[in-house]
RNA sequence: GCGAAAGUGGCGGAAUUGGCAGACGCACCAGACUUAGGAUCUGGCGGGUAAAACCGUGGGGGUUCGAGUCCCCCCUUUCGCACCA
């Protein structure tokens, strides 16, 4: 995933683990202390080396009789590290499609690059070294960092964008929505990063700045390029998202707005050129105005134009001093966006001269042009009502501008009628003078009178959206080529699907200035028309990187297909109806990833490849890791390394405290003193099992308790409401914090209990027993230790798959109740009672303790309270 | 300006449905074991008090036997949207 963090990417330090060799750093003497230890880097270097060894053991099975679960985390851009975010993502991740495994599920948990971009161009000016390499060299550093930190990937499926047999299928599918008309090439005003010296998409600007380089604004440049016609889906693509309820409620309203889509109509006025314009100029000339509130065009009073509407050019032609004053406007408007508060603009306007006819009225009204007016939106006209519309108000009451009045609340009676408060913006009003439409409720009046201007021919109902078509074209070399020809003879040709992958040449010299690198290598640019035979030059931009990340996620399912971008069967078993099972990863690709990928997976739908029109049936977006309350940055020196970490306490502790140090969802602010505690938490469990798994029998273990003697009961309840509470956050709210608390407090239980068990009869099945639970819940959050301890109690089935612990109710209930007994709501004693008492017998307990007595003596009791087996609330006054 | 989420000890955070506020962890304090401890184990730890009472979940009102949780008003923070006609 092209990462949207702006601080810069850390160096890396290699982290392979430290074997046995490694020097004790508390050069213990004392060898019955080195057994007792918790060492976590012995430990861990012994199954990173085990794990090396058995790779397939996270593979997915292929179509099979067992249910499927794909659980996806987003793919990283190569920088050459991982950072904190990228453990938090994978550590939940990971815990969960462990846990699946051990539900019995076919799980598919894949890992990939997203990795052509710009950064590995700007390291390659930098160190010169080339792209290729220094990406390549990333990926090897940030798997090796993966693998270490224990991460359980099917590595059979990796997909790297960056590399021919992957990137082929892009320009695949380039082809095809050429084909279908879905790729185009237009000549537009386009965003220009002067950084990243190419063209952005609408997504990748944020405020009028640059979403990698937040100081700099976006120039406008009038350039060709090829589109994506997502807007073909805009409506699909708006509609399904009230489906996806496995999404955060945040993102889908991001989409939704971004998306923006909005009802109205389009009206043609007529511009009107007087007496003396006869037989000059564009006669006949319309206005096309875009409004979502047609039911008030007799309160139009003027006609706003964009600065750069093209009627604009044509009336200031003649005209300097208009010419002036508009250039003067657009200057505004540009600083305004440049400024990313064209919300705030200052409103000006200058009136043309010329008049429009309003075409239900007849009504000859004046043509401004305005700076508040956009271009981009709608016709980048609108009729002007400032009755009915703030904007309008404004800009009316500034230049002395008509206000009319045709909107009125809706009342009982004539009696009753007010004048309304303008600018009165209801959409819950009714029109006066407004001809033979006056006296209709607003949805109404919307609905008959664009069918009116429809049936005249000077209008209709239209939909607009703020969504544009993807500019997917890039002016970088690092990139998929976009397999297009342009021929003097037979123009735009694209390349034949024979002739695919068109390769990326490798010796490229790398520039940010004077266009695409890839246009000053004559072997790519010049080429054979397939259609004339004679020469044709090779287009030379790449494509956009979120072309790659839009359906990577196919891949994983078929990854080395050589026919195709992946077999549609298979995919479909793992897709499914819904799609991707779980995917997980941060809110920043809410609109950008995630709302191609949408577009992908429904085109790819329309060309018959795949049977879901959604991609990901469930989303979650991790909250960010922050350090001392800021986002980790260089420039800040808060930044915590992964490699670091793991060094020092382990990935088994990195991972944990990730998981334990705040809910998932939220943000997580790390302190290097929270790390040690969940070490010593990890401790704590390896030294229970090392002094009791040897007076364990394995075997033993399976037939579990029965526990027989008091503090065994107790720990018995205690194993299985853990059971449960882990189990259940699994299923549903995800808050990993508290499952890893109260694992810690089952471990509290042992430790507590530990002696009086010792001295049981029948203690050996029985820690056999609580033991092999222990460990399997912690399997999903700490595999290291998990497998470790797994393999000192003697087991010998495979831990992934090994059947998660089944909870039972009978045994994780109470003996006994400790009820708080409240007078008037205060909180005075807490009574213990056996936990099958029914209320009379807590009341009369109650009345019999001393703290309640005193409470109440001298007092008349009015009324009682009981919450079966929760409280007892005794009223007095 | 509009919309959403959040605000709880010194800190990270619990309290899933209106029912013991502060689970778990960190930090801190004390004790044990020790030549030693940055290891480990045990205990304490919201404020207040000798102990109680009492006060405490951003502030102010309310509903209720009972409110961190529900309702009304306000404040702060974060995120999203913001002349989109």
């Amino acid at each position: 995933m092209p990462s949207t963090d702006k601080s810069e990417e850390t160096a890396v330090t290699e982290s392979e683990p430290a074997g046995n060799g490694r020097r004790r750093d508390d050069g213990s003497k004392d060898d019955r202390a080195k057994e007792d230890r918790y060492d976590a880097q012995r430990i861990e270097a012994k199954w990173y080396e085990r794990w090396k060894q058995t790779p397939e053991l996270y593979a997915a099975e292929p179509h099979t009789a067992k249910k499927k679960f794909y659980v996806l985390e987003m793919l990283p851009y190569p920088s050459g590290a991982l950072h904190m975010g990228h453990v938090r993502n994978y550590s939940i991740g990971d815990a969960l499609a462990r846990y699946m495994w051990m539900n019995g599920f076919n799980v598919l948990h894949p890992m990939g690059w997203d990795s052509f971009g710009l950064p590995a161009e700007n390291a390659a000016i930098q160190n010169n070294t080339p792209p290729r390499q220094w990406t390549l060299g990333n990926i090897a550093k940030m798997k090796a960092q993966m693998k270490r930190l224990g991460f359980a990937y099917d590595w059979s499926r990796e997909v790297t964008t960056c590399l021919p047999d992957y990137y082929r299928w892009n320009q695949w599918f380039f082809l095809k929505l050429y084909e279908m008309g879905l790729a185009y090439r237009k000549k537009s005003l386009v965003n220009w990063c002067p950084l990243c010296a190419t063209v952005l998409a609408n997504e990748q600007v944020v405020n009028g700045r640059c979403w990698r380089h937040e100081d700099t604004v976006v120039e406008q440049r009038e350039l060709e390029q090829w589109f994506l016609r997502i807007t073909k889906y805009a409506d699909e693509l708006l509609r399904d998202l009230d489906r996806l309820e496995g999404w955060p409620e945040k993102v889908r309203t991001m989409q939704r707005n971004w998306i923006g889509r909005s009802e109205g109509a389009l009206v043609d006025f007529k511009l009107d050129y007087g007496e003396h314009h006869k037989g000059f100029g564009p006669a006949g000339s319309t206005i096309t105005v875009f409004t979502t509130r047609i039911d008030t065009i007799f309160g139009a009073t003027s006609i706003q134009l964009a600065p750069q509407h093209p009627i604009v050019g044509d009336l200031a032609a003649g005209n300097p001093d208009l010419r002036a004053k508009v250039d003067q406007l657009i200057a505004e408007q540009r600083k305004a966006k440049e400024q990313g508060d064209i919300g705030e603009i200052e409103k000006h306007g200058v009136p043309t001269g010329r008049y429009a006819i309003n075409p239900f009225n007849g009504e000859k009204i004046p043509v401004w042009v305005a700076n508040y007016i956009l271009m981009d939106y709608g016709t980048g006209a609108i009729m002007s009502v400032p009755a009915h519309d703030e904007r309008d108000y404004e800009f009316a009451k500034k230049y002395n501008l008509e206000i009319r009045i045709v909107i009125l609340p809706i009342v009982e009676s004539e009696e009753t009628m007010t004048e309304p408060k303008l600018p009165f913006t209801t959409h819950d009003g009714m029109t006066i003078n407004s001809g033979q439409f006056s006296g209709l409720a607003t949805a109404d009046a919307l609905q008959k009178m664009a069918q009116y201007a429809e049936e005249r021919g000077f209008g209709k109902a239209t939909v607009t959206y703020r969504l544009k078509d993807w500019g997917i074209s890039r002016q970088r070399y690092w990139g998929t080529p976009i397999p297009m020809l342009y021929c003097q003879k037979d123009g735009i040709v694209p390349v034949p699907e024979k002739d695919l992958p068109v390769i990326l040449p490798e010796h490229v010299e790398i520039t940010l200035t004077g266009g695409s690198p890839l246009g000053r290598v004559p072997e790519f640019v010049n080429a054979t028309c397939p259609k004339c035979g004679g020469p044709a030059r090779r287009e030379t931009d790449t494509m956009d990187t979120f072309v790659d990340s839009s359906w990577y996620f196919y891949r994983y399912t078929d990854a080395h297909n050589d026919r195709a971008p992946f077999d549609s069967k298979i995919a479909q078993y793992w897709f499914g109806d819904r799609g991707i099972d779980q995917y997980i990863g941060g809110v920043e690709h809410a609109i950008l990833h995630l709302i191609y990928s949408r577009f992908w997976t429904k085109f790819m739908r329309d060309m018959g490849l795949v049977s879901n029109d959604e991609p990901v049936e469930r989303l979650f977006t991790q909250g960010m890791v922050i350090k001392d309350g800021a986002k980790m940055s260089k420039s800040l020196g808060n930044v915590v390394s992964p490699d670091e970490m793991v060094a020092r306490y382990g990935a088994d502790a990195a991972r944990l405290y990730s998981l334990f140090a705040a809910p998932p969802d939220r943000d997580l602010d790390w302190q290097d003193s929270g790390i040690e505690g969940v070490q010593r938490f990890l401790g704590r469990v390896f030294r229970f099992v090392a002094r009791n798994a040897d007076k364990t029998q394995a075997g033993a273990a399976a037939l579990g308790g029965p526990a027989r003697s008091a503090p065994a009961r107790q720990v018995q309840r205690k194993l299985h409401q853990t059971i449960k509470r882990v189990t259940d956050d699994f299923k549903g709210r995800w808050h990993f914090n508290t499952c890893v608390s109260a694992i810690m407090e089952l471990v509290n239980v042992l430790y507590s209990e530990e002696e009086a068990i010792a001295k049981d009869a029948d203690s050996a099945p029985f820690l056999a027993y609580v033991q092999r639970n222990l460990v399997l819940l912690l399997a999903p959050f700490a595999p290291y230790l998990a497998h470790e301890l797994w393999e000192m109690l003697g087991e010998t089935e495979l831990l992934l798959k090994a059947p998660w612990p089944e909870y039972d109710a009978e045994l994780a209930k109470e003996e006994e109740l400790q009820i708080p007994v409240q007078v008037n709501g205060k909180l005075r004693s807490i009574i213990v009672v056996p936990a099958d008492s029914g209320e009379q017998f807590v009341v009369e307990r109650a009345l019999a303790d001393d703290k309640v007595k005193a409470a109440i003596s001298g007092k008349q009791v009015v009324k009682k309270i009981y919450v079966p087996g929760k409280l007892l609330n005794i009223v007095v006054k």
